[in-house]
DNA sequence: AATTGAAACAACCGCCTCGCA
DNA sequence: TTGCGAGGCGGTTGTTTCAAT
């Protein structure tokens, strides 16, 4: 038994968009919202999947899309942040205003794989190629090295100052002693969403069925100058920080590189 | 000018997560 | 507690465009 179906796929139409359904898509979205996606097609008067519909919003109709070729600092920020997040698209998008996670994810498949690779650099784990696999073996590892602070306030340039090495796990591989390729700094350490307080369950808002968290607030840094989604408990909002360092902390990673060091002596 | 292969982009598919009844 | 439905995500495929021959 196979799942059912988003939708009655008999009289959905496939494949490209006709302007007159984008037309009618727009009109329906800047009158009503983005509500229900399933039943917007049929109340738009589109004969298409509403799975169909949420796509061809989010990743063309969206007024706030920036389109166009990605700048030479984008190319570099979605690089770091791939060997950070790995391919999680949607994070990576969260950082890069009027791109979506199906662009990025496009764009690094065609341009940003091939141009690691010329430079001898392994797309998936964002090492050199000719090195020898499991330089740490049987578990993942990140490795974050921090260089001098920056005295920046531009996003871009101060994750430049950071540089990670995500070595993936290596199956049946033999327990061995770990050889450290950055000594600065061993985390072994997963991503994942903050836990929140109690007071503050993670409700969406109109329309939504999860609040979406700012990249920010998905690695659970609390008062960000980055925070682009105004959570309350998160405080930021793009701005607020009232840190008397003039150095800005990228996502706090200050902070958070001496949590980390906490964790990490053992 | 025609053909062909590569590159780029758009869209779909299936799975996962989460909220709700 | 559990099952269902909807939204979201990442992988993959299909189509179009472009450059080389």
């Amino acid at each position: 038994m196979g799942r059912s179906p988003c939708c009655e796929k008999a009289h959905t139409n496939k494949g490209a968009w006709t302007k007159e359904e984008d037309d009618r898509l727009i009109a329906y979205i800047r009158a009503h919202g983005e509500g229900c996606w399933r039943s917007l097609p049929k109340a738009a008067g589109l004969l298409r999947c509403g799975k169909s519909c949420r796509l061809r919003w989010i990743n063309y109709l969206r007024p706030d899309l920036k389109r166009g070729n990605f700048s030479e600092e984008e190319d570099e920020l979605i690089i770091k942040l791939h060997s950070i997040l790995g391919n999680k698209w949607s994070l990576i998008a969260g950082r890069l205003p009027g791109r979506t996670d199906n662009e990025i994810k496009n764009y690094w498949n065609t341009h940003i794989r091939r141009k690691l690779l010329s430079r001898g650099i392994d797309p998936a784990t964002h090492r050199p190629m000719n090195e020898p696999a499991g330089a740490i073996v049987g578990e993942e590892v990140k490795t974050i090295s921090f260089s001098s602070g920056s005295t920046t306030t531009n996003n871009i340039k101060d994750i430049n100052s950071f540089s990670t090495t995500v070595i993936p796990k290596v199956e049946n591989a033999p327990a061995g002693p770990r050889e450290l390729r950055c000594p600065d700094l061993n985390l072994d350490l997963c991503i994942s969403p903050p836990s929140q307080p109690d007071d503050q369950p993670l409700k969406t808002g109109s329309g939504g069925r999860r609040r979406s968290l700012c990249f920010s607030c998905s690695l659970g840094i609390r008062d960000s100058r980055d925070c682009s989604c105004q959570n309350n408990w998160c405080g930021g909002g793009g701005g607020s920080s009232s840190s008397s360092d003039d150095s800005y902390d990228f996502l706090r990673l200050k902070g958070a590189v001496l949590e980390y060091r906490g964790l990490e002596t053992k």
